[in-house]
DNA sequence: TAGATTGTTAATCGATTAACAATC
DNA sequence: TAGATTGTTAATCGATTAACAATC
């Protein structure tokens, strides 16, 4: 039997949703928008000059009514009955997402996975570049590094508030191993950095006003294999 | 105004949540676990015995409601006026995640990110196992490595199909560059693989009953940088 | 018992989807 | 015009949350 309760009040993201109504894009399809820009790169460069919503989507493995309301955040910008100018998608994504501007970028623990994003391809010309490069092995420290962007120094874990001071970083990275992540994560912060990702197996403790994306590669696997042993026991 | 429309249809998802309705974990919960895993062996490793939905929900980073709602799906494991015992706990969620069993991973690439994930020290005892490598260089084909769980030697490509079957392994993780990494996966998957952990920047194509999932490490740099991007929007 | 904390309920939210009017 | 495809609506879904009854 249903139990009687008194009315929900207003909570507080009423407010806040209130406040930036209208430039709000939601957080989901923000983290398509990377999807959807890359696969338009892959497009243009086989000199596809237009796309509809269908083709669009089944290439970047969304249906094409998700993606249609994606891009309807961006701002109006395909033709009814044609579909999307490939080039003019892109520079509208790619305003969106902040690609004007280049944000500098602070690897803090050059390990296998720092250098696997430190030696990333793609940067430069997509909103993001490395701009220091922070290490604990005094083998690694000092040694210079020929990145696709720039060449850059590491440095020791001593200078950090002086390197993020001086290269103007405005993001973090963390990749350091689970020990060192908290107190990186402190340093970082009080030196005024306030996005953070975070790659070490570690939930960070950080002030309100920072925002940090955790990337748990054991967890990922562990979540496909949680699927995995459902199949078998479906299948068993 | 508004415009009227046909009632709407009930839709395939439906019938599928009556059929594995009860022992059902929602896909953001199991996405949770993992984390909750680790929170605890953290606490158990400093000989905690004993936490409250609160401490626990603390040094996971969400709140107790979420974290209470999460572990009713695992089953009721807590004693209500005290708390959870953390060992107790910790067995049920291991049991939940399919640690009992080992579930072997062939990883696809080993640059900089495959032997990150290689060498990451929690296997073993969380379920995964690595049992196979494959690299296209020469240099590297054939080289043994130590890894925390084994000692596996890096084969090549063409002996796909080969290592997956004489290893068994039942996950992949590609890890190759972007231009390799839909054949890769189609060679998984012809092999049986249907577990499939994806780093390329690349939407692969797969089977419905093969399951992937997508890490792009540099998505998540430029989702950062568009918060960054808005909070200077609003700065200034 | 009195105090504490779980497990569960119901309200609500954000995200997805199918459908279609608007429009080229 | 007729055909095609977007942008938007309204329904629905899965996930989150606050509140609290159940229970130690």
């Amino acid at each position: 039997m249903p139990i009687r309760r008194a009315t929900r009040v207003l909570r507080p993201s009423d407010a806040a949703r209130i406040d930036d109504a209208g430039k709000g894009i939601p957080e989901a399809t923000i983290g398509r928008l990377p999807t959807y820009h890359r696969t338009l790169v892959n497009l243009a460069d086989q000199s596809i000059h237009t796309v509809s919503s269908e083709e669009l989507a089944a290439a970047a493995g969304v249906t094409s009514a998700r993606l249609r309301k994606d891009l309807s955040f961006v701002g109006p910008c395909g033709v009814r009955g044609v579909g999307y100018e490939v080039e003019a998608l892109l520079r509208q994504i790619s305003a969106a997402l902040g690609y004007a501007q280049e944000w500098p970028l602070v690897i803090c623990g050059m390990g296998h996975l720092g250098q696997a994003l430190a030696n990333y391809p793609g940067f430069g010309d997509r909103g993001v570049r490395v701009v220091a490069l922070i290490d604990a092995d005094p083998a690694k420290i000092g040694t210079t590094h020929e990145l696709p962007s720039a060449r850059i120094t590491i440095s020791s874990p001593g200078d950090l508030e002086a390197v993020v001071e001086s290269s103007g970083a405005l993001i973090g990275v963390i990749a350091t191993p689970a020990s060192a992540a908290q107190s990186t994560c402190d340093r970082l912060v009080a030196c005024g950095i306030r996005s953070i990702l975070n790659f070490a197996p570690v939930v960070l403790t950080v002030p309100e006003n920072v925002r940090v994306r955790r990337v748990d590669l054991f967890s990922e696997l562990q979540i496909l294999a949680f699927h995995e042993q459902r199949r078998q026991g479906v299948t068993a």
